[in-house]
DNA sequence: TTAATATATGAATATATATTAATATAATCA
DNA sequence: TGATTATATTAATATATATTCATATATTAA
């Protein structure tokens, strides 16, 4: 039997790369401020001020969960003027977020 | 407009609990060792040593990682003797990770 | 009971992470 | 240009986390 055979067996082992990626796209999902950045953007687009208003949390704790979303592709920004309106940018996160949140609610 | 009629309009904002449990479970998701576990015990129950053995991990840093998926429930564990097999108990949970694991695989 | 084996636990350490205050940058408008 | 506003960045700090070694516990078999 192949190598390869061997590894299908026990299902294909995980790269060092996949492992990372998945790594970090759950990690993102792990921490209750941007838990709530991205479920605040399920519906809308807010500015950076507009989602430290709507969470009382401190602009500069928005910008820089922001910019860890934004270098996962999770969420992107349109500008109109000063302002930087954010949006989500990967539907199968945010439906995994939204399905374990209804989950928990349910339990 | 009443105020949980206002809350409706964007969303229902999340509760602490909620907030918890959801990070948690994503968290349990955030790091490389547990998704190796996890993933190992996709298809089969292991021992301890023996997912140590599949992974190459020491045998304290499992027993630790299983701890932590046993608090959250997400995996159990039958004895056999002085042996303990674990498996996922976790559906859900391993639906999501299986998907991303493909996701992120395809791209 | 003693030895052997499998697993769990505790303490120490190193690393990663989240938040904050202060400040820098960038865009707009008078 | 200078003032104003929105956002980003930097550095510091506190906290959380993962791993490891050493050891404890528990089960079985001789």
């Amino acid at each position: 039997m192949s190598d390869e055979q061997h590894m299908k067996m026990h299902h294909e082992s995980l790269d060092n790369e996949t492992l990372f990626v998945v790594s970090q796209t759950f990690k993102a999902l792990g921490d209750p401020t941007r838990i709530q950045i991205l479920h605040l953007l399920f519906h809308d687009e807010y500015s950076v001020n507009g989602i430290a208003q709507a969470l009382d949390l401190r602009q500069s704790t928005v910008s820089h969960q922001l910019r860890f979303l934004k270098n996962l592709r999770l969420v992107k920004y349109r500008r109109d003027g000063t302002t930087l309106y954010y949006s989500h940018d990967d539907e199968h996160v945010m439906k995994m977020l939204e399905q374990t949140i209804e989950h928990a609610r349910h339990s």
